[in-house]
DNA sequence: CAAAAAATAGCAACCGTTTGCTCGAAGATA
DNA sequence: TATCTTCGAGCAAACGGTTGCTATTTTTTG
């Protein structure tokens, strides 16, 4: 059996498909019987519109496309689930695609999306991206963008992101109010911007507290599990270890989990432990790791609706760059007053 | 500006559209010099084809519709991840939904989709999915769909899914030839197929090897975190641990290890523990965690052949019904002979 | 009851692309 | 040189819808 279409429902009620067009979109050409009858017959055949069709006229796909690094990455995961939701709260439906943190794949995946003529885009950019050319298009093109979580210096699309180094300071401040002065820092790399974000803030924390800053506990090193279980390594090696670390992420936590682990030390009685994350990652810790949460939902939401408001009302005067607060989540890895275990 | 057409093209060359149609998918009846000219036109308008004008003619979209309960799931997003990677190899795109475990989500996102035209479906149903309407729908459209992970009982489409009862069987042997007898089972809810299923293959390996069951060490209760942090507490408070814990899946298991931690029994040392999962999120415990390894991206990537398979040539004679064979992984979790610690 | 207004349906053109067929010009063959 | 091929390009129709306008019928109004 065939896809139905209007015109075989014409032919079944002797009308014709500009009359079945207009009676679907409930047109007010269209007299009540009339229109009852075409829905009839629709339903019948299981008619389902061809929005192919359908956009090919109206220029609208109802569309958004997604341009993510990794959906492996459970960040993206999460944000990707919220954009789906909240797009499909608005009636848009989502192509996702992956660039695998490569320009290459990030480009082709953009000039997919724009051959699909979706509505807006969401872009979180690769690492490695450089050239502006691409999105020098979509601006000429007029195609509204949203850049989330990672942004393309110097470009003027709208754009969500995290304020890192205000994050960091807030957080630690909390923690040198409870008593902690003996804090380290696990930093990944110092020429990628988060990891340059995060460690001005670390070091702007302790400043501003009067505490003086160790260059032996700055480690940098990597983003990876790996990394975060040689620079705990390293630590525990040198006899001294820190009261509180501080790590740049996720992984990197997970890696001084592994490793404190092996080695009898005890999160949070032994060491105390934070990192930037978000806070389903961090219950999946034993203990639940603190964290500062830089919520994936919230920020593909903001995300979406300041997209379809781009694309629905383009004149908007709304706030086009936004920097989420984060917030400091204490769950379980450091101990404060009110859960220190007697 | 306005996206450039194959008009736009045409005038600037002074030749008729058709020739520029020609030209752009290299066919024969074009000149090379025409050819070439033809491009560098495209090239400097920036013309991107309209790939919704070109589906509408061929009836191809090269863009397949995947419907998933949940992004959040890591397994979904895993599986989402490979999908999208494989069907870029081979040129598709991919329209991911989600259904939030909700039959009439998945209608309309099934019903988006076909009206998208896309050329496929991958489909993990709902498990409160019952009737089978829309897919004899989809049946009689001859729309080829692949279920994956889950699938509606009694269709008789492509399936892939694991085969539960038997990874049970196999894991529970090795743990039960490392020489452990008392082994207890955290199990979901038995209505559920998962559930069911390895609850069924728990008491089939234990009856395989002479164990007896003790019906005080299947517990049911669901199958979240807080259902496995209970059931441990349950298993504790009897005074008698087994020796090992054979979870349903890793979120119990997750439950387990925040309630061992809690009551300072370790793992691996005082007791074992294993769970169906998959290796990524196994090393996100501390100590890693002892899997039935169910390999989303292998599901993924299967499924997604599987349906492109059926979209290139329908008639394949390649077997449709497979059952993916689950992998035993020791991890850390459970102690065995190779390296128990001295 | 005639004329004007409102209601209903259809026509033609268009969105951007592809396809099979036609047609003229150039080159090859006899 | 007359005819046959081949080459290069364009025409018309199609995909499945939408839109503005026109034409017919029915209803309202004075």
């Amino acid at each position: 059996m065939k896809h139905a279409t209007q015109i075989d429902i014409a032919r079944k009620l002797n009308v014709s498909r500009i009359t079945v067009s207009k009676a679907l979109r409930n047109h007010p050409d269209i007299s009540a019987g009339m229109k009852r009858k075409v829905h009839e017959v629709a339903e019948e055949l299981g008619y389902i519109p061809n929005l192919i069709a359908q956009n090919l006229t109206s220029r609208r796909t109802f569309t958004l496309g997604v341009v993510v690094p990794d959906l492996e990455n459970s960040f993206f995961a999460y944000a990707t689930d919220s954009i789906i939701d909240a797009a499909s709260n608005n009636n848009y439906n989502v192509f996702v695609t992956v660039s695998r943190e490569n320009q290459n794949n990030e480009i082709v995946n953009i000039q997919k999306l724009i051959g699909m003529r979706v509505d807006g885009l969401l872009v979180c950019v690769t690492q490695q991206t450089s050239d502006p050319q691409i999105f020098n298009h979509i601006k000429k093109l007029n195609i509204p963008l949203v850049f989330f979580d990672r942004q393309f210096e110097g470009l003027t699309f709208p754009s969500i992101i995290f304020d890192d180094s205000n994050g960091a300071v807030a957080a630690l401040r909390k923690i040198i109010e409870e008593g902690y002065t003996q804090i380290a820092h696990i930093a990944g790399y110092s020429n990628v911007s988060i990891g340059k974000e995060r460690c001005q803030g670390f070091r702007q924390a302790l400043s501003e507290n009067g505490l003086e800053i160790n260059p032996d506990w700055i480690i940098e090193g990597g983003f990876e599990v790996d990394d975060g279980y040689n620079a705990f390594m390293k630590l525990y090696e040198s006899n001294h270890l820190p009261e509180i670390i501080f790590a740049v992420n996720d992984r990197i936590a997970l890696g001084v989990y592994h490793a404190a682990n092996k080695v009898g030390i005890k999160i949070p009685e032994d060491i105390g432990i934070a990192a930037f994350g978000f806070n389903e990652i961090a219950q999946t810790f034993s203990p639940k790791l603190s964290i500062i949460n830089q919520n994936p939902r919230k920020m593909g939401l903001a995300a979406t609706e300041m997209l379809i408001e781009e694309i629905e009302n383009k004149n908007s005067d709304k706030k086009k760059q936004i920097a989420i607060e984060e917030e400091f989540l204490w769950n379980d890895s450091i101990l404060v007053k009110g859960n220190k275990i007697i």
